[in-house]
DNA sequence: TTTGAAAAACTTATTAC
DNA sequence: GTAATAAGTTTTTCAAA
C-alpha cells in the first residue's frame, strides 16, 4: 500500500499555509517553531509539497499603492451582454486592461467585480473609455476606494477549516 | 550634502517590485538577471530597503480556494448607518469576523466592499447572521463568487509607473 | 550613494535513520 | 519527523566608481 501523494492537506500543512498566507518571507526554522515542526528540512519539503499539490497559488509581494504613486484605486462593478461564453470571452478581455488587481464573475445583476489602480483620474478614466468602447459590456458602475480597511490576504480564510486548531 | 533616504523608486526599485510581485519566491540572482543588477548583495539590500522605504507591504502566500475546500467565496456589498466615524468603527468591527479577505472603503450608495470564503453555504449564513446584528450596518448585498479569474495580486499596477519601461 | 566581489552567516535540499 | 551534511542563498563588509 502507497501513500496518496494527493490526499488533503493535514494539520501542519494547515498551520503552514497559514502562516505563509500571514508572512511567506520567513525562514523554514521560523515556520517551523511556530507550526509545531522542528526540522527546517521537513518544513521545505511541505512547502514544495504544497505547490505541487496546488494548494498554495503563489507567493507574491503587495505593494503600498499610496507611496507607489497610485492614488486612484477603484472597483469596478460590469454587467455585460449575454451571449455565447460572453463570461469567458469578457473576462479574457478585461484581464489585459492596464492597472487591472484581481477579477470576479459573480451572481446578481452584474457579472464582474473589478478592482483596479491608477496614477489619478485621467489615467483612470482612459481606462474607462476602453471599457466603454468594448461591446461586450452593457454597463459599469464604478466606485472609488477611499480607503483600504484591509489589503487583500487569505490568512484568514484557513482559520475556518475544521481541524486547524487555534494559533 | 546626504541623500534623502525616503526618495522615490527609481528604475530598478520599480522593476524589482513587479517581479517581487509577480513571483516573490525567486532568489536574488534570479531576480538581478530579471531587471538588470548583476549582483545579488545589490538586491538583497533594494529588497530590504523597499520594505523600510514602506513601498512594499508584505510578502504572501496565495491559496487556492478550492482546494482547500473553501467552496463558498462571496463578494459582501454593505452600506452603513451614517454616524460619527461610522467608516473606521465599522470598518474594524467588519475585519474581526472569519473569512474576510479584503475590506474596501467606497463612493456611492454603498460603504463597504468586502471579499470573504467559506467552506459552504450554511458557514457563510452563519457569518451574515452576525452581520444582520450589527446595529451599524443599514443593509447587507452579497454576491457569490462564480469563478475568480484574476486572482488578486499587485504585479500590473507597476506597469502604470511612467519610468518603468516595459519588462 | 551605489555597485560588485569575496567572506561569513544563514537557509534550504538531500540523505540516512 | 528528525538529524547531519552538502549545496545554495543572503547578508555583510569593503574597495572602487
Amino acid at each position: 500500500m502507497r501513500m496518496r501523494k494527493d490526499s488533503g492537506p493535514d494539520i501542519f500543512d494547515l498551520r503552514l499555509l497559514k502562516q505563509l498566507a500571514t508572512d511567506a518571507s520567513q525562514s523554514n526554522s521560523q515556520l517551523g517553531k511556530k507550526i509545531g515542526i522542528f526540522s527546517a528540512s521537513a518544513i521545505s519539503k511541505r512547502k514544495k509539497s504544497l505547490g505541487e499539490r496546488g494548494l498554495m497559488g503563489g507567493i507574491r509581494a503587495s505593494l503600498n499603492v499610496e507611496k507607489c504613486d497610485l492614488n486612484y484605486p477603484v472597483v469596478i462593478l460590469v454587467r455585460g451582454k449575454y451571449g455565447l461564453n460572453y463570461v469567458e470571452t469578457l473576462g479574457e478581455k478585461l484581464k489585459k486592461l492596464p492597472g487591472i488587481l484581481s477579477i470576479y464573475n459573480v451572481s446578481g445583476d452584474i457579472d464582474f467585480v473589478v478592482f483596479a489602480v491608477y496614477r489619478n483620474r485621467t489615467e483612470y478614466l482612459s481606462i474607462l473609455d476602453k471599457l466603454y468602447d468594448m461591446e461586450e459590456i452593457e454597463r459599469t458602475d464604478t466606485r472609488q476606494i477611499y480607503k483600504i480597511i484591509k489589503d487583500f490576504d487569505y490568512s484568514n480564510a484557513i482559520n475556518l477549516t475544521d481541524s486547524l486548531s487555534p494559533m
